[in-house]
DNA sequence: CTTGGCATATCAGTGCCCTTATATTAATAT
DNA sequence: ATATTAATATAAGGGCACTGATATGCCAAG
């Protein structure tokens, strides 16, 4: 019976779904990041990016709804991005604890440098789902991210 | 024709595979530190407790190769478990610079309560996987992670 | 109007992961 | 035997993620 001893255990660590998602997120991080520095973004940051490009002026609460993470978090990305005049963030006119974000001509540029390198590492990610579909698999990963709570 | 501009664009990032990833481990290790916090554990802290249950000894380094990280996040995380109680750490009998890490009677009592939070968490993602098969999908995650370099 | 509740922004601290750099020891080549 | 190379351990610094705490502004209920 090699299926395993009983499914109260775990065996091999490295047949888990848990961490091979682990790996296959570090690996992807690692290689976003190493692509992502030439153009001095990371990868939160390029996401950030994204966002600003299609919701300008959101603020930081916004910006970290969107992306899942607390607004602290997002508190340090955009302190980073407006360091490196990526973005300018000005106080809201009517809302006054609101800061409103938005992209610089600076930030537009890298955006669009970014794309093609992102663009080529999720091809990857695709190619190597086969035979898999790519929607269903994406699909899948929302699931995983849902049942977790 | 409602399957996208064009292929070179990357539409809703909800829809990459990238993203979705990242949203999934990110539930993930939240997932796992908040249940494993009552035990004063964190995602990786359990990592390497599991490596030592079955390589006893182990350095730092080799540690370090068996979770894909650097030796200097390895020795962090191996000075916390130390701090905690849960390893010891002691020089190498023949090779002096090396440094021996076992578990301690608390690190073996931690790990064992911790299966069970980890299990659960495992379980989870399974269902959550179906239809696939989870073998499948642990599969292709770990091609995910070859595929990325 | 004042008070309570909610959203927002920001500071401080912790943990993990990375890179770069330094020092020491082990193994190997000359 | 000495020099080089490889492996190990560790420190320092940066980025991202969390929790907790604090301060401010908005708004609705009393």
């Amino acid at each position: 019976m090699p299926s395993g001893a009983s499914r109260t255990e775990l065996g091999d660590p490295f047949a888990t779904i848990g961490f091979a998602l682990k790996l296959a997120q570090q690996a992807l991080r690692t290689r976003m990041d190493s692509a992502l520095q030439e153009i001095g973004l990371t990868t939160p940051q390029y996401a950030v990016l994204t966002f600003l490009d299609v919701e300008p002026g959101a603020s930081n609460a916004a910006l970290a709804r969107r992306a899942f993470v607390t607004p602290q978090t997002m508190q340090g990305i955009l302190v980073a991005l407006e360091r490196a005049g990526f973005v300018s963030r000005t106080p809201h006119p009517e809302h006054g604890r609101v800061q409103t974000t938005e992209l610089t001509a600076s930030g537009r540029n890298a955006l669009k440098a970014a794309s093609g390198i992102v663009l080529r590492a999720e091809m990857c990610l695709r190619e190597a789902a086969a035979p898999l579909d790519p929607q269903v698999v994406a699909a899948m990963l929302r699931r995983f991210a849902d049942a977790l709570r």
